[in-house]
RNA sequence: GGGCCUAUAGCUCAGUUGGUUAGAGCGCACGCCUGAUAAGCGUGAGGUCGUUAGUUCGAAUCUAACUAGGCCCA
């Protein structure tokens, strides 16, 4: 007889082979058949909302191992609050204005651009960002992602657009929007501002200059120098900004010598000062004084041509890397002279004309182009004598990408946004405090952006975007901006479509009779300039989570990578704060960059990069799910092929599990079979309590955003507790009882508990598996859901008189490991193979004793060995001494008696059955309740 | 160059307020099983806790510097 044959093995449908790769597509399908997002919005309709904001995307390009995190981390969370009761609506978004789409747009259409309109242009840029949308959609859908795919929220939605105008609105009325100057990268050639991505970097020969700055008596004497010919030294490579020159900048910090040289004595950094005297060409100096450059803060120069004074200034971007250490300083044309020329008040003066030509009001230069000026400047600081040296140097010079011509900074007229006026700053501080911040030093790092940073240039010379609705008058320059100017204009465009302010003259936009304030003209220009795209993006907490019926409420909750501190979680702050005096999120979270096996960037020229797309043909996107949960994601993230062959070992171990359950859960019908846990054996109620553990463990996991927690301890769950514990040692009882019997029912009923409630444990995380193998479960008449997506987690119930058990099987299984390694000595001596070949006696000091007394009879099976008996008295010396078990001995034999043929065990009864004369007694019982 | 952050076994992570031989899982090696089988079980070997200096009776844990790396600025 096939013994075999009257066993109870495992038995599923359910694959041990994932196949994800096409799997998951298959049950995308199904999802959106069933459209499963509609359906958890209807079961979860009325509870408390938990609103994640989505931060949007730039649609441009396919996405990266980051969007794939980002947005994983995201889903993760939904999932988890949605299976934790709240209503969690998704929606994503994407970010469509702005430079790099219009650059690609310019690149495609190439010299058709100049005879199309700006709205045409316009269109082909929303065309663009409509078809990476499209394409972006699809490949986060493809990550299991689950929200309002359909109804995403794009910022060149004509809605969107209206209410980024409508968001700036504010700031026109509450006076925080203003006008000022500041320089840009301007191609003089193109008569065009740069964004700094236009810009190219290329070796460019310039004029190295020396000039003194000759100290006012005054300020001489402060530093104890001759009130005459006494100088501060400058080094320039574009002598062309002299005429702009409103200061001369030190380092706080450096000392400064001043050197004697004939008559004349020179300021300069300390440690620059021989370089400087080789290269002037002086031998023959002497240092008459050292001071540091703070002591000469707000002391004076004489500019050295023209009729004006140059303050002396002190900044931390000054370097000795060249020149003199003290560095000419022009507001208008310079980055961080413009920082530093802010902070001291100086005019942000720009002499310089759209062509690159010198103002008609300029001296000496009027009408000449800034780098033929180059050598009349210098002509002209020699015939003053404020000449020490030039010579020619060839450095790296930023270049327009286009006409590849070298460009020019140039102070413009660019909108603001005040972070001063209505204390802005002082309000976003505050508003900062309010929020929770994880991980918590991310406070500290958007606090001291916010204390630092500059007014915020909201301007950009470019057409895809939303437009600053300003009109200047034609005959003063006046700006007339007021708010009902800009309802006007809304009014029109609200109608009309946001392109219509591109195609129509200011006289259409503006209402009748509309007259210029200071001069009374009735002709008036419409502001060409777009919205910095960071201004739509951080207007969503308004647009979108406060307008949009499926939200209607405010943020819980922003998750972006670290770089947002910058950027969206900044802008949305300050917008937020500006336009309602309030944090736009109670809390934020952010994670780290994705880096290399060796923590490196990923990046095309190391060759590093692991695209999403290769992940999921290879492995599939369960495994990128897995990845982004086992990563402690705060912070920086590694990605390699090991990493990912290690998530995949642990996937099929976890996917292992749940089908050698589900193969046990073939017979079992939970609303007839189901044993209660009050009256399950005790080994089934350990593994309950272990699981109600896990359940504690898991969803506080959950809802610390404390993913790779679920993961690590999901996955010793089901290495530890259950494949190597509890299911090992099962298995003998729900193989060879009798399929109906109460110790094979009990155990079932334990792994039907456990696996629906595993199920249910990793959805938010593998949440393609858990749907899987949610159809082989067997379920209680009328109680699937559909998905296991629309269910809640499994609820703990710990009950405290289990806690004694808990504690007594630890050092129980504890025991069980001093014995494996006691039968691996006598595997190691070819004294048995299968642990089931042995016979084990133990030795143990009173408590043990007492605590394995009182399951004598179920020691073999914990063992997982034929026969094992309990001895008070030590052991002979052949046996096996723990150390870790105080007076612990094993002696492991034989097993007495025969194998049985049906349930593997040694036992003396085998051959005492006439009817079945291989079996032990307990297999013959079985046998005939069966038969 | 500045701000913020990180650094524990090959990999992913634990290491409470500084206190006995630094833990887990995976991987690896070796072995068992062949009734979870492109599975399952067991045993074992891997770490001078990035480096250096300091505080302390005592530091992976506190301080500083350095090195490597990340984000954001310049």
């Amino acid at each position: 007889m096939n013994y075999k044959d009257t066993l109870n093995l495992p038995d599923t449908q359910f694959p041990m082979k994932a196949n994800l790769a096409e799997k998951e597509v298959t049950t995308l399908a199904r999802w959106e058949e069933d459209d499963l997002y509609g359906a958890i919005r209807e079961e979860r309709k009325g509870k408390k909302a938990f609103i994640l904001h989505d931060g949007p995307p730039y649609a441009n390009g396919n996405i990266h191992s980051g969007h794939a995190l980002n947005k994983i981390l995201k889903d993760i969370i939904v999932k988890a609050k949605t299976m934790s009761g709240f209503d969690a609506p998704y929606v994503p978004g994407w970010d469509c204005h702005g430079l790099p789409i219009e650059h690609q747009v310019d690149k495609q259409l190439g010299k058709k651009k100049r005879e199309m309109s700006t709205s045409e242009i316009r269109g082909e840029c929303r065309e663009y960002a409509l078809k990476y949308v499209g394409i972006q959609r699809e490949e986060f859908k493809r990550l299991g992602i689950l929200g309002d795919w359909e109804r995403p929220y794009l910022t060149l939605d004509h809605n969107y657009e209206i209410g980024i105008l409508k968001e700036l609105q504010k700031f026109v009325a509450n006076g925080g929007l203003y006008r000022g100057s500041k320089p840009v990268h301007w191609c003089p050639s193109c008569v065009t501002a740069l964004a700094e991505a236009e810009v190219e970097y290329a070796d460019h020969t310039s004029p190295s200059i020396f000039v003194k700055f000759e100290l006012t008596a005054d300020s001489a004497r402060i530093l104890g120098l001759p009130e005459t010919q006494s100088y501060v030294v400058i080094w320039t490579t574009t002598p062309w900004t002299l005429p702009a020159n409103m200061a001369v900048c030190l380092h706080p910090d450096f000392n400064y010598s001043a050197v004697k040289v004939g008559d004349d004595t020179l300021v300069l950094a300390e440690d620059l000062v021989t370089n400087c005297m080789t290269a002037f060409g002086f031998d023959d100096y002497e240092t008459v004084a050292t001071f540091n450059g703070a002591k000469a803060e707000r002391l004076k120069t004489r500019h050295p041509f023209l009729e004006k004074e140059s303050l002396v200034i002190t900044g931390g971007h000054v370097t000795l890397e060249q020149g003199t250490g003290c560095v000419h300083t022009a507001p208008g044309h310079g980055q961080d002279d413009y920082a530093v020329g802010m902070k001291y008040g100086l005019e942000i003066y720009n002499p310089v004309d759209q062509y690159g030509k010198f103002k008609p009001d300029t001296p000496h230069f009027a009408g000449q182009k800034v780098r033929k000026a180059n050598a009349n400047v210098i002509t002209l600081l020699e015939e003053r004598g404020a000449l020490l040296k030039r010579e020619d140097v060839e450095h790296s010079y930023p270049h327009c990408w286009r006409c590849r011509g070298p460009i020019i900074f140039r102070a413009t007229p660019q909108w603001f946004l005040s972070m001063e006026k209505n204390q802005l700053r002082q309000k976003a501080l505050e508003a900062i405090r309010s929020v929770e911040w994880k991980p918590g030093w991310g406070e500290n790092r958007i606090y001291g952006m916010v204390e630092n940073r500059p007014d915020w240039c909201v301007s950009r010379q470019r057409v895809w975007g939303a437009p600053i609705t300003a009109f200047y008058c034609e005959e003063c320059d006046e700006t007339l901006m007021d708010e009902n100017i800009t309802d006007h204009v809304i009014g029109i465009l609200e109608k009309e479509g946001v392109d219509v302010w591109f195609d129509k003259p200011a006289g259409e936009l503006l209402p009748d009779n509309t007259k210029c304030s200071n001069c009374g003209s009735t002709s008036f220009t419409k502001s060409s300039d777009i919205l910095d795209v960071w201004f739509d993006s951080g207007v969503s907490h308004s647009v979108v989570v406060k307008d949009d019926p499926r939200f209607a409420g405010s943020s819980d909750l922003y998750l972006e990578g670290s770089d947002q501190h910058r950027g969206w979680f900044h802008t949305s702050l300050l917008e937020s704060v500006g336009s309602t005096g309030k944090a736009p999120y109670r809390e934020v979270l952010t994670h780290g960059y994705v880096v290399d096996g060796s923590g490196k960037k990923m990046s095309k020229s190391l060759g590093n990069v692991i695209a999403p797309q290769t992940i999921i043909d290879k492995y599939g996107a369960e495994i990128v799910r897995l990845w982004v949960a086992g990563e402690d994601y705060t912070e920086d993230i590694r990605l390699s092929d090991v990493i990912l062959k290690r998530l995949t070992e642990a996937y099929r171990k976890i996917r292992n599990t749940i089908r050698f359950m589900l193969g046990n859960l073939s017979d079992f019908d939970p609303d007839t079979d189901m044993v209660p846990y009050s009256e399950q054996m005790e080994l089934d109620k350990v593994i309950h309590l272990k699981f109600a553990r896990l359940i504690e463990k898991v969803t506080t996991s959950y809802d610390m955003y404390d993913f790779h927690v679920f993961y690590h301890s999901f996955h010793n769950f089901c290495v530890l507790d259950l494949s190597s514990f509890y299911l090992d040692i099962v298995k003998d009882r729900i193989y060879t009882f009798p399929a109906a019997s109460f110790e094979r029912r009990s155990a079932q009923s334990a792994m039907y508990e456990l696996t629906h409630g595993m199920l249910r444990l990793m959805a938010p995380v593998l949440s393609f598996t858990a749907e899987e193998a949610w159809d082989f479960l067997p379920h209680c008449a009328g109680s699937k859901k559909k998905s296991v997506h629309m269910t809640l987690f499994p609820a703990t119930s710990v009950d405290t008189s289990g806690e004694t058990l808990l504690k007594e099987w630890e050092r129980i299984v504890m025991i069980r490991g001093e014995v494996s390694t006691a039968l691996e000595k006598a595997r190691r001596n070819k004294e048995i193979g299968h642990s089931l070949d042995a016979r084990v006696t133990l030795s143990l000091f009173k408590n043990d004793y007492a605590l394995l007394e009182n399951r004598e009879k179920d020691l073999a099976a914990i063992f997982i060995v034929s026969q094992a008996e309990l001895n008070s008295e030590p052991l002979d010396g052949n046996s096996f001494i723990s150390e870790t078990i105080p007076g612990l001995t094993v002696k492991v034999e034989r097993a007495h008696g025969d194998k049985c043929e049906r349930c593997w065990n040694y036992d003396e009864s085998v051959g005492h059955s006439d009817k079945w004369p291989t079996v032990c007694s307990k297999c013959a019982n079985n046998l005939a309740a069966i038969i």
